[in-house]
DNA sequence: GGCCAGAACATACAATGTGTATGTAAATGA
DNA sequence: TCATTTACATACACATTGTATGTTCTGGCC
């Protein structure tokens, strides 16, 4: 009897921590922000001790990496899905944004990703970790609209970069109270 | 002779404290940020003690608030400084913006406003703080702009978010190494 | 099955930083 | 001049971060 879950892998036993703390680390993070988290409160809602955070992780902003690349991970699937059976790249931008207000909904959320990533890490890796985790969606789009005629001839990077900008406020505005409608300005041609 | 700045009103003692304060934290912030700048610093550079600090001031955010606001003002003075001579409203808010990406210049004020102010204080109390200080600067511009029919029928305050959400990445993008000329694309009429 | 190197933690510690409580000197007003 | 505030200075309690060191468990090798 007793399952004393020993006989794991070395394998699943990291996996599993690592999950813990991610887990714990995004709670709070969303709940409360980056910096009014402490190590030791994430480690007990892990149930695991902060030797075991710092040896997976360099550092507490190092965790706060992970968490990031997770959430990413999952608002960038949650617009592909909404936009993937769009019938032209002018509705697939138009889809994927309607998606990114749905997933950016929950002010911890925004928080995380919006202000304290931003913060901590800089915008030149959340940048990176942009890149990296959603393949440069934005930037496919919008190179797409351009070849179809659709979106005027500029430096694609700027504008997905200033678009995204608008996008990343209008979301904040949003979870501080302001109408998603008054947002949604840009007008159909 | 001693001249032992003894004498002082204590209205002249409080301002030079103060002054020396936010001047020392603000040195410290633009320089390493905010979360890697202890207090113990700060009072060392501005050569007064802790316990002057948290007489002064609440807490340490709210020293990062009273540097925000001054910094702000600095900011909001020489924009309207460049476009007050302007013909136009359009040439106004043209020149508004040179003048911002030229206050934006300096890497360390970028952090200050963009990424520490909202991450500690959040989006809500620096749009107060933007409130009071620039009394709505562009918000006025646009409206003048609309009147003029230079601007689409949209919801001004909701506009001024966005745009504003723009200029601050563009001005976070220069800094971070992108070409200022790139991210001008906005095209005359 | 036994042994051993290394991974995966757990524990203990040192350093630092934040906010508060308390003490003191200077200024203000009656 | 004397009492009361104001403007600090000093000391303290507490929490947190990162590291250093100790212990247990796994996985390969014989």
């Amino acid at each position: 009897m007793q399952e004393k879950n020993s006989r794991r892998s070395n394998r699943q036993r990291s996996d599993a921590t690592r999950t813990a703390l991610l887990d714990a680390a995004r709670m709070l993070f969303v709940e409360k922000g980056y910096a009014e988290t402490g190590t030791p409160e994430i480690v007990r809602a892990a149930a695991v001790t902060r030797g075991a955070l710092y040896h997976h992780f360099a550092d507490k902003a190092d965790l706060l990496r992970g968490v990031i690349v997770r959430e990413l991970a999952a608002v960038t699937a949650e617009i592909n899905a909404a936009s993937a059976d769009a019938a032209s790249t002018h509705d697939a931008l138009l889809q994927g944004a309607e998606a990114w207000f749905d997933a950016m909904a929950d002010a911890g959320r925004a928080r995380l990703l919006l202000l304290d990533g931003p913060a901590v890490l800089g915008r030149a890796e959340m940048d990176e970790i942009d890149r990296k985790t959603s393949a440069g969606t934005l930037v496919e789009g919008l190179e797409a609209g351009q070849q179809a005629g659709d979106i005027a001839d500029v430096p694609v990077p700027a504008l997905a970069s200033l678009l995204s900008a608008m996008f990343d406020r209008a979301a904040l505005d949003i979870v501080g109270g302001a109408r998603r409608g008054r947002l949604r300005i840009f007008r159909q041609p």
